[in-house]
DNA sequence: GGCATGTGTATTTTT
DNA sequence: TACACATGCC
């Protein structure tokens, strides 16, 4: 860029809309965007960064939150390259939770906060509750308890929606509300437990933010520090957060929103519409912007999404308009079964890729994670690279939770959930045994009494792991060898002494190897174990390595630690290759990690009533609602061509290997009214390709199939 | 007593 | 496929 300043400035507004150029120049004070899908949201917000440092703002004075960290990434791309500004990558923007994250560990010391904490992820928070809830012998009754993973849903909603429990349990989990002692109790544990392993879960992070905002002193220093804050996808947030930003404001009341309330997908996270409602009430006088100009798609496509919304129960504060006429009208494919769905995704997928359109630009969205199974398959073997997002997180597979929960208990040897993972990978060492060790290096005993203040006072006692390490618990005959392995491993990578006293000199001249070599270090520890304990051990040993290749980009462990768990790289297909290797592939993604994204090409699979809307969604209307606005979101996303698949029949193998199946409904969602805007075609079936998996079903069905072994 | 192994059963979406 | 629970082995 050659200047910035007025000029400048005056270039880029002019690409911008009235109603874009209002948002971006807005002065001071609240302001409420209203962004229909393909709007120009991003664009809106990255100009107004870029217009706020064009006036004078430092950088390092905005703070822009964002719903995902590739949100965030790119909108600082964009302010950047507008600027011609490389300044603002200073912006402190990122999630909610990460943001939290950078300024706890700044002000932390101002809530007690213990200097190392962890992050716990979903998993950990599981995993704590499973052994508070064997410890307290529940679920050994007459009836099932609910299980971990169910217990951090009940636990993380409860906490975001502030609510009381039994009011969650009813209105969310019914099925579960017999239970209420049981869970309350787990859950006051739950606390306990947190503090003493010197780590914050998910929901802790927000909440300790939201502290922090009330905190004397601390609370205005915080707020101070930025001058404008900026927020994308409001609709999705809760309220806390809304509180957050509340206690954030207090003085100067520099903040843009930016949300559509048609899009809201997140309210079994306790995400309220509310937020984005009432914000001219809590913000006063808030100035509201409503952006209804679609760039993204075509007319057609935009019809049928208008159409799809307009069966919703409430209003919405818009309707979107285009100007990209197209003859294309979005095409509602009927297939015969999921097969056949495969077969003809796979088949357009080529056909636009042949006319040029490049896989990059093509996409394949489902309700659910395990809805692309099929076509993963399918898409492996005919050789389409493919990057699946959403579902499974690579940090969420056993072998690398076991890696870093070797890393975390050198970061924080206060971690129970670690150590107790990584000492039941030794042979012959259960839940018992490993329960023992940790109680003889001092683990389980109260020691608030050791971190009390800064955690720095005098006389600290020495870490479970300083402790492991000068003297050896004694462990069963089958673990011993391993055992030495591993006090072996932990001594080199923390540069603490083995088998003598610990001591303070000890802790004050260790030195530590770099990242790295403490990671190479562990994995030549654990992967003769890992190669013991599971199966197909020669895949999982490749995502070994991509966890080493992602530690070489970090100095810090702590560092490397936090940001794998708040920002978790999306598991890629083993069946796929190495897709990160190519250059051009296809996007497998779920709906909710579409949001905000879009393509040329959009296919939506499993457009049959269960599916979409899941079925398990449907306990209340507000369920329905929010399924909706999530196929409102999908079809949205599509730029030119739209596609919407309906497979007639389902197959029944999950609990019974017979070949029952049934026959689906077409999606509510696309009611006869609806059903207009659609070209319908059906599918172009791929019989001969593979006969085992096309057997018959009735007599009818065995006709046809003799029929095609002879007649091409 | 405690660990390893076998069997039956499932509720979607994510920071 | 993973997880919770029951049974069998050291």
């Amino acid at each position: 860029m050659l200047s910035k300043g007025f000029c400048l400035a005056a270039t880029w507004l002019n690409e911008l809309n009235d109603a874009q150029r209002r948002a971006v120049t807005h002065g001071l004070g609240p302001l409420l965007i209203i962004a229909g899908a393909g709007t120009g949201k991003t664009k809106t917000l990255a100009s107004r960064v870029a217009y706020l440092i064009d006036q004078g703002t430092s950088p390092d004075r905005i703070m822009l939150l964002t719903f995902t960290r590739r949100a965030a990434a790119e909108m600082i791309s964009r302010a950047r390259h507008i600027t011609g500004q490389e300044t603002a990558g200073k912006v402190w923007s990122g999630t909610f939770h990460s943001v939290a994250n950078r300024l706890l560990r700044l002000y932390g010391r101002s809530l007690n906060l213990p200097p190392d904490f962890t992050i716990m992820d979903e998993g950990d928070a599981a995993d704590t509750m499973n052994l508070i809830r064997t410890e307290l012998s529940l679920g050994k009754g007459k009836r099932r308890f609910p299980r971990k993973a169910t217990l951090v849903k009940i636990y993380s909603h409860t906490v975001n929606a502030q609510r009381q429990l039994d009011e969650v349990l009813d209105a969310h989990f019914p099925w579960c509300a017999e239970d209420i002692e049981g869970i309350a109790l787990i859950f006051q544990q739950y606390l306990q437990r947190k503090t003493q392993n010197h780590s914050l879960d998910y929901d802790d992070l927000l909440l300790y933010w939201k502290t922090l905002t009330a905190v004397p002193g601390a609370g205005e220093k915080v707020a101070d520090r930025f001058e404008h804050i900026l927020v994308d996808e409001y609709q999705d947030t809760n309220s806390i957060q809304a509180q957050i930003l509340r206690g954030m404001r207090k003085k100067h009341e520099n903040i843009v929103v930016v949300g559509d309330d048609a899009q809201s997908i997140y309210a079994f996270r306790a995400a309220t519409i509310r937020n984005i409602l009432d914000f001219p009430d809590q913000f006063s006088p808030a100035t509201v912007v409503t952006l209804e100009q679609n760039y993204r798609s075509t007319q057609p496509i935009l019809a049928a999404s208008n159409a799809v919304m307009e069966q919703a129960r409430e209003r919405y504060t818009k309707e979107l308009w285009s100007k990209r006429p197209s003859e294309q009208k979005p095409v509602l494919v009927h297939c015969q079964d999921e097969k056949n769905q495969t077969d003809g995704v796979c088949q357009l997928i080529l056909d636009h890729l042949e006319e040029g359109v490049d896989l990059m630009q093509q996409a394949v969205l489902f309700r659910a994670s395990h809805h692309s199974a099929e076509l993963e398959i399918e898409l492996a073997k005919r050789n389409i690279p493919f990057h699946k997002f959403g579902g499974l997180k690579f940090i969420e597979a056993a072998h690398i939770k076991d890696m870093l929960a070797l890393l975390r208990i050198l970061e924080n040897p206060y971690d129970r959930i670690s150590w107790f993972r990584v000492l039941q990978l030794l042979e012959g060492i259960g839940p018992k045994t490993a329960r023992r060790i940790m109680d003889s290096v001092g683990m389980n005993g109260d020691e608030e009494s050791s971190t009390n203040g800064n955690g720095r006072g005098g006389g600290r006692a020495a870490s479970p792991l300083a402790r492991l390490l000068s003297s050896s618990p004694t462990v069963p005959a089958a673990a011993r060898e391993q055992f030495t392995a591993l006090r072996a491993a932990l001594a080199d990578c923390s540069g603490l002494p083995l088998d003598a006293k610990a001591s303070d000199d000890d802790d004050a001249k260790r030195t530590r190897p770099a990242l790295t070599v403490q990671i190479e270090r562990i994995g030549e520890f654990y992967k003769p174990i890992f190669e013991r304990v599971y199966e197909n051990a020669a895949v999982r040993l490749r995502d070994i390595e991509q966890l080493e290749r992602i530690a070489s980009r970090y100095k810090s462990r702590g560092r490397f630690i936090t940001d794998l768990t708040l920002d978790p790289p999306t598991s890629t297909s083993d069946l796929a290759g190495k897709p990160f290797l190519e250059e051009d592939y296809l996007t497998l993604s779920t709906i909710h990690s579409a949001k905000g994204c879009e393509w040329t090409v959009v296919h939506v699979l499993h457009a049959a009533d269960g599916m979409i809307p899941s079925d398990m969604a449907l306990n209340d209307d507000a369920g329905e609602e929010e399924e909706r606005r999530l196929f409102y979101v999908a079809m949205t996303r599509a730029k030119d061509h739209l596609y919407v698949h309906f497979p007639l029949r389902y197959y029944h193998r999950r609990y019974s290997l017979g070949d029952r199946h049934s026959y689906a409904q077409l999606t509510r969602f696309i009611p006869d009214t609806a059903r207009t805007f659609f070209e319908e075609r059906i599918a172009k079936g791929d019989e001969t390709d593979d006969a085992e998996t096309d057997q018959p079903t009735d007599a009818r069905e065995l006709k046809d199939w003799l029929n095609r072994l002879w007649q091409k």
